[in-house]
DNA sequence: CTGACTCATCAACTTTTCTTGCTGATAAAG
DNA sequence: CTTTATCAGCAAGAAAAGTTGATGAGTCAG
C-alpha cells in the first residue's frame, strides 16, 4: 500500500454512488464520451428532473463533471475517481483464503 | 473485455452492499481473516442485531461467507466476489480523456 | 433439566433515498 | 419582446433502508 487505504467514508461515498441502476446506466451511457442531459434522457427513457438528481448524485461523489455550453449541459465522466474507486476497492481485497484456526470470544 | 462487461444489476448489487460505512468497517475487519460474530460486536461496538442485519447484506451480496461452529457463526470475506467487483468496475472505466466534439439534439 | 450464551429473525419505528410535477433561470430563435 | 427549449432545484409523497428491542432456536456446561 504506497497512499490511500481504507478510507472507509470515501469507500462508502463513491460505493453509495454506484449503488442505484439508473445512475450505472447513466455511467454506462457516458463510456462513449461527453453527452447532454437531453441524449440522456432520450437513451434511459426518463424523466429529466429524475435524470438530474441522479446526475447530482454522481456529481457529488466527483465520478461526473459538467460543463455548460449555451443552453446545454455536458457530463463527463471523470477519470481519476473510476481510479480511485478502483484503487480503493483493491485495498479491500482478501489476499488469499484463509484457513480457519481462531479461537474466538 | 473477455468474459463480465456492465452487468449493470450487478455492479448496483455489490456496490449497493459496500454503501454503508458500517458494512465497510466490517469488510475492514475481516481483512486480517475469520471472525465470528461477537468478535466483530465488540471490534465494531454495535448491537448484535444490527451487525446482523449488515452482514446478511454482505453475504446476500455474495461477499462474505459464514460457517456455524457449535453456537458461533464465522464469517470470511470472498475473495472471488470481490476479485468480480474490481473487474466490473474497470468495466466502468472512461478510456481517455475526451475532447468536446459533440453536436447534441 | 436448567441456565447461560451466540446468533438470526421479526415487528415497529425512524431516517434516508427516490420519484414526480412544478417552478424559475438562462439561452437562443423568430 | 415573445416563444420555445434546456436544465437545476424545490416540495410533497412513496418507497426503501437502517435501527432497536424482543423472541426464539440451537448449543453447551453444570
Amino acid at each position: 500500500m504506497t497512499t490511500a487505504s481504507l478510507d472507509v467514508p470515501r469507500i462508502a461515498q463513491l460505493c453509495n454512488a454506484l449503488a442505484d441502476e439508473a445512475r450505472v446506466e447513466i455511467v454506462a451511457r457516458l463510456l462513449d464520451g461527453e453527452k447532454c442531459v437531453c441524449d440522456l434522457t432520450d437513451a434511459l427513457e426518463t424523466g429529466q428532473s429524475r435524470l438530474s438528481y441522479h446526475l447530482k448524485v454522481l456529481k457529488d461523489a466527483g465520478l461526473v463533471t459538467d460543463r455548460r455550453e449555451g443552453r446545454w449541459s455536458y457530463y463527463t465522466l471523470a477519470r481519476d475517481a473510476f481510479l480511485e474507486a478502483e484503487e480503493l476497492l483493491s485495498s479491500l481485497r482478501p489476499k488469499a483464503t484463509r484457513s480457519p484456526k481462531s479461537g474466538c470470544c
